[in-house]
RNA sequence: CGGGGCGUGGCUCAGCCUGGUAGAGCACCUGGUUCGGGACCAGGGGGUCGGAGGUUCAAAUCCUCUCGCCCCGACCA
């Protein structure tokens, strides 16, 4: 329950994050550094997103299954740049019942390796191909500096794992999971991102080739929301994952890796929420609609709370997630401050005078305020509720949109570069150089979020040095 | 690992300088009055003051050590 306001999120964005999402009870902190519990409400705007995105899994192909937390050490090892990449940030046990371990075991921060291990034997021919498995897990990595959902020592996410006969088909594959990320941030959270190839230095620690999805959060920055990974015959070769061809020719397969976790959430808050709290995108909201119930005494509680629950159940028929607000001796201004800090896209208040009418108030999270509210009649409710619904999903994506492209400049020079990281992204030329992409890091803290794809193809002079460059980058500071 | 800060009911903190055996607000419980934008009154429960050692007749307070957390600098979904 909500008992105080929230700092605002020009005095202290960080802030304003930490404590929106302990009271909003999306999570608490565990008693390992680092770690979160996620409650209830987290874990059921969770199990929305894991819905949005299984559907879509299944629907190119995909299956899920189910591999083991624990990693021999020396799987990791296997292959070079993802030792590399992975060994300062591993938890390792040692001690089994007791027993000091003759092969220390990891828990896994990401399955390529025990991925590879199983296809290897899984995989002979080309009629295996392709392999397409999702794993929903979590995973383990020791970092230092820890944010609730943004970056956990241990957090929830989905890893795709897939093995393919030829370089192209991986190469389609990786694409196509982004993708679906793409479209499953627009169109189910309302996030705009913008798609684009990761810089060698940004690269997963054994791919070829990393692919992301960014967002603008609304403090300027960006967040990684998504990636998908061609990791060529790297782990194949690794983990001598083999195929015989229609040839009789042995090959080594080429393999993939995607994944989105409980980050996510991060994204969500940081993108729609406002000063007043969360405001949840209706189709992963874990309620699309409360009801608040208005009534002075049990004269009038009585006649309201038939009509809550009615429209309760009508609501529930017609597929729309609603939560009658039933708490005893909370007054309605309490009720609307609280759901309104918990993100519930449309409220809907019922009291004796709707009883008397034959309507009710709606109010649109997006709209906050008296000014926000409606009165519509009981006649067609759940058409009217599902009709908001779809403009606020649409007036969020529109508002993010809005407000992204609005601090995202197209900088021409070095010293205008400096002031448009400072509050947004800069797209414009980089010249490919590794040399220039960390001079601007350590002059800005902006890095290279991704190459998008859509920018048009152009010559123009790097940013950083002057020289000649082929394509846009997109700058930022990040998460 | 370097720099800065903090550990006192569930939360935010006061008390420490100048030792005398623990307080406020919020939250929680009970009863009553309230209720269409964060209600009010009355009563109540809850803390070995992060831990260990020391000084002292007496330590939240002074001394030593230790543990933990937060913020800022090098990795990451």
């Amino acid at each position: 329950m909500a008992e105080q306001k929230l700092p605002t999120r020009a005095e202290d964005f960080s802030e304003w994050y930490n404590q929106l999402v302990l009271k909003a009870e999306l999570a608490d902190y565990a008693p390992v550094r680092g770690c979160m519990i996620v409650r209830p409400y987290g874990w059921a705007l969770w199990e929305n997103i894991q819905q949005a995105l299984d559907r879509r899994f299944k629907a190119t192909g995909h299956v899920n299954a189910a591999f083991p937390m624990l990693i021999p050490k020396s799987f990791i090892e296997k292959e070079k740049s993802h030792v590399e990449g992975f060994s300062p940030e591993l938890a390792v046990v040692t001690i089994g019942g007791g027993e000091k371990l003759a092969e220390p075991l990891v828990i896994r921060p990401t399955s390529e390796t025990i991925i590879g291990h199983a296809y290897a034997k899984w995989i002979q021919s080309y009629r295996d191909l392709p392999l397409l498995i999702n794993l929903w897990n979590s995973v383990v990595r020791w970092e230092l500096r820890t944010k609730l959902f943004l970056r956990t020592l241990e957090f929830y996410w989905q890893e795709g794992h897939t093995a393919h006969a030829t370089f192209e088909e991986a190469e389609f594959e990786t694409r196509q999971m982004l993708d679906i990320y793409t479209d499953f941030a627009v169109n189910e959270a309302a996030v705009p991102v913008i798609p684009g190839r990761k810089t060698a230095g940004e690269r997963f620690a054994g791919a070829d080739q990393t692919y992301s999805i960014e967002a603008m959060m609304g403090d300027g920055k960006a967040l990684q929301a998504g990636t998908s990974h061609n990791l060529g015959q790297n782990f194949a070769k690794a983990f001598e994952i083999r195929y015989l061809d229609k040839q009789g020719q042995l090959q080594h397969c080429w393999t993939t890796s995607w994944g989105l976790s409980t980050r996510f959430i991060g994204a969500i808050i940081m993108v729609h929420g406002d000063d007043q709290g969360l405001i949840l995108p209706p189709r992963l909201a874990p309620f699309q609609v409360v009801i608040v119930p208005i009534f002075k005494n049990d004269e009038e509680k009585g006649p309201v709370m038939d009509l809550a629950r009615k429209i309760r159940a009508d609501l529930v028929a017609s597929d729309i997630r609603v939560k009658l607000d039933e708490r005893d001796g909370l007054t309605p201004g309490f009720r609307f401050n609280d759901w309104e800090m918990r993100g519930v896209p449309l409220r809907m208040e019922v009291g004796p005078k709707d009883v008397a009418k034959g309507s009710v108030v709606l109010a649109r999270r997006d709209r906050p305020g008296r000014e926000g509210k409606t009165f519509v009649t009981l006649d067609g409710l759940p058409a009217t509720v599902s009709k908001a619904l779809v403009e606020i999903q649409a007036a969020l994506l529109a508002r993010a949109t809005q407000f992204r492209d609005s601090k995202t400049h197209h900088p021409t020079d070095f010293a205008e570069f400096r002031t448009c990281v400072e509050s947004g992204f800069a797209l414009c030329f980089w010249c490919g150089s590794e040399a220039c992409e960390a001079r601007a890091k350590e002059q800005t803290k902006a890095t290279i979020r991704c190459i998008p794809f859509a920018t048009e193809p152009a010559n123009g002079a790097c940013i950083v040095c002057g020289q000649p460059a082929a394509e846009k980058a997109l700058f930022g500071k990040a998460y």
